[in-house]
DNA sequence: GGCCCATAAGAAAATCATTCTCATTTGCAA
DNA sequence: TTGCAAATGAGAATGATTTTCTTATGGGCC
């Protein structure tokens, strides 16, 4: 059994528990989820969709993303152009970093900084319920030697 | 001459430096920017403005808003219902906290956590542009003993 | 395999923050 | 003062997302 097809069962249990339907758009929404390994919004996602099934409409996806984000069964992340994008939660937690050049999605995962975030938010009188971390940087070049001014 | 005082004077130093006009309505605006101690977003500071002329409209705050960010005056920063919320920059920088259930905004700094964003961005090859971090927690109660029953 | 009907889908209108357009006003340098 | 580029006000436009309304269908039951 291969990890989309895993993913889609997983899904698929969590919308049969909860007592949803499993629907034919659903369904297909689903495998395109499971096949993705990058941060979709719901265009893109009603895009890979569409390819497969040109009755679908993106009222359905955003809909299915909603019920999928209730059900814990996705993650929505809004980077800085505010625009909703999703991945599947069936992964540890992570955080991301974005390329400020390319906009290349970067996923990291930091035990240090998840406990200090729970540290700060303690010293505030505060339990820590979710946060939001995403850092922005740009590539560095490897460091290397000077090269000899030619000519 | 009091911070807002200052501030003020800033914000003008810094439309001049930058060739731009100071309008009556930009005077306005940067005077609720400067005594606003909160995150207000576009309708908030217009509200607060509109007090004190009721010619202002929307779409001016929008503009300076743009106006002043693009000179580094202010900092816009929107939380999780995506809305843009400003503050003055004339402030060390901080991170911030939102209170899950009053919504209030909390904010801290630490030396430690800029300090790891930087390193965990170094490690995968990145150099720290920005970053955005933002904690969402609940009051803790003060721990207490275990109130006798009564009757 | 059909039946029923609450749930879900499709299409299009509504919403809401933000930006844009354009006619009119105004800051400010000369 | 004058001239004019820059800025404003009012309202239209935009774009992501949600809602409305009518029609279709999943799936438990016979
Ligand atoms: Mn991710
Ligand atoms: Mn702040
Ligand atoms: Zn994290
Ligand atoms: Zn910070």
């Amino acid at each position: 059994m291969s990890e989309t097809d895993r993913r889609i069962a997983v899904f698929e249990s969590q919308l049969k528990g909860a007592g949803l339907r499993m629907t034919q758009q659903r369904r297909l929404i689903l495998r395109v989820l499971a096949e993705a390994d990058d941060h979709p919004d719901a265009k893109g996602i009603f895009t890979r969709a569409f390819a497969h099934d040109p009755t679908l409409s993106l009222s359905t996806v955003y809909r299915t993303m909603k019920v999928l984000e209730s059900q814990g069964a996705i993650e929505r992340h809004a980077f800085e152009d505010g625009i909703s994008r999703y991945e599947h939660a069936d992964q540890e937690h992570h955080d991301h970093l974005i390329d400020v050049d390319s906009g290349e999605v970067i996923e990291f995962s930091s035990d240090a900084i998840e406990e200090l975030q729970r540290r700060i938010a303690a010293e505030l009188g505060y339990e820590l319920v979710r946060h939001r971390l995403e850092l922005y940087g740009r590539k560095k070049q490897p460091a290397r030697k000077p090269a000899r001014k030619r000519g």
